[in-house]
DNA sequence: ACGCTAACGGACGCCCCCGTCCACTTTGGC
DNA sequence: GCCAAAGTGGACGGGGGCGTCCGTTAGCGT
């Protein structure tokens, strides 16, 4: 033995790993969150042992099956940051967002609901939504944003949109298309439009079991 | 005996479904169609057999304990469509619908879910559906209701206020009821609408299984 | 008051998922 | 090539929901 602590996985070990995380990835976008770990184990072709010991819960799988959608969910609000046109900038996040979260179904689980171990979830979230906020406020010193817009309607209107299930992917991305359109339209500036009922407290958001992934 | 076929049930036995029907309209509605049956009995007091006795499907309790917002809703579209204003009609069934359905998670579920056996919920929602679409043209020609309005767009709204989730009813009403304005919003005839992107094929809409309810 | 029978609910067997243990196999440094 | 350690997957016991059977209870007509 040359080393005492092969913090390096085996050939083989960080093989499986990669198709585990394959698997995850194919079916918490198309089965949700609540896909069980056998079938991840069996879609990859190794045995439940070796899924829970390279992944010992299901956050933790989760949490690094997600990192791509992570990565772009921060991409798409610094890319709408640096857009010169706030309202612009906006509506791009909304788009973006609506899409991504379209794509993936459990990646819209996870990411609303309130991980109780993994923080990266939150953490993200946060920044996702303190980014927006400042856009938000941009776009409405800018006239295009309605004054009366809050955060949370925004929260609302992702909440919303995990609420669009369709027989196949593609109807899905559409249908989440066509609808942040509509949710753009709600959010701009109008003359005519009337004042809005009051918001609702908006607890950090949990799909049904409140922080439990199972 | 005086009768061959007792279609009456006995006192007990009408009892204990009156409970049944009061606990599975309770847990419906908090904990949404998931929810097992043995709760359900448990809930009413009485043993499994008897309610399977009573209610051999889920469908069956489920279509028996909805009556109730079955008839609301037909009295929602009934009402928008006697409103001389159609446009005022449209919002209406808009704002009434989503929080019906903000108040009964479970209602949701049976009514945007395609079941196989009961063809109670599809046949109201069909003419829920026909009578918006009548409303929906007369608001348009009155001019208040954007012109590439499609009845998919009602169905995308209620799929999206499903996806409603928040700690308690009172807030998820609130919510919903901002959401139902945004929507109206998004909806209202506007010169400075975009084209909207086109539609998606909605399937009949399933929640998560198609037809199946567990 | 009686007895027939509808109605009841506890208990059963089934299946699926969970997380863990352990005997066998593979890797990779020497 | 050898062999210790890392890695593997089948198998196990636990838990929970499902739908049904059956011995017992109690409503109700006589």
């Amino acid at each position: 033995m040359t080393d005492r602590l092969p913090h390096t996985l085996r050939s083989d070990a960080s093989d499986n790993r990669e198709r585990i995380l394959d698997a995850a990835r194919a079916l918490f976008a198309t089965e949700g969150l609540k896909v069980p770990m056998r079938e991840i184990a069996r879609h990859a072709g190794v045995g439940p042992a070796t899924l829970y010991r390279r992944f010992p819960t299901k956050q933790m799988l989760a949490t690094e099956a997600f990192t791509d959608e992570m990565r772009a969910c921060r991409a798409i609000v610094d890319k709408g940051r640096a857009e010169p046109d706030p309202w612009r900038g906006f509506c791009l996040v909304i788009e973006e967002t609506c899409e991504l979260h379209a794509r993936s179904r459990g990646f819209t689980e996870a990411f609303m609901s309130t991980f109780p171990d993994a923080m990266d979830f939150v953490a993200e979230r946060e920044y996702a939504l303190r980014s927006i906020a400042e856009l938000a406020h941009r776009a409405k010193d800018a006239g295009h944003l309605r004054p009366d817009f809050v955060l949370d309607d925004l929260v609302l209107m992702l909440m919303a949109n995990r609420g669009i299930h369709t027989t196949s992917k593609a109807a899905r991305v559409a249908a989440s298309r066509r609808f942040a359109a509509l949710v753009i339209q709600a959010f701009q500036a109008s003359p005519q439009h009337s004042p809005l009922p009051p918001v609702a407290r908006l607890a950090p958001a949990a799909p049904a079991a409140p922080g439990k992934i199972t």
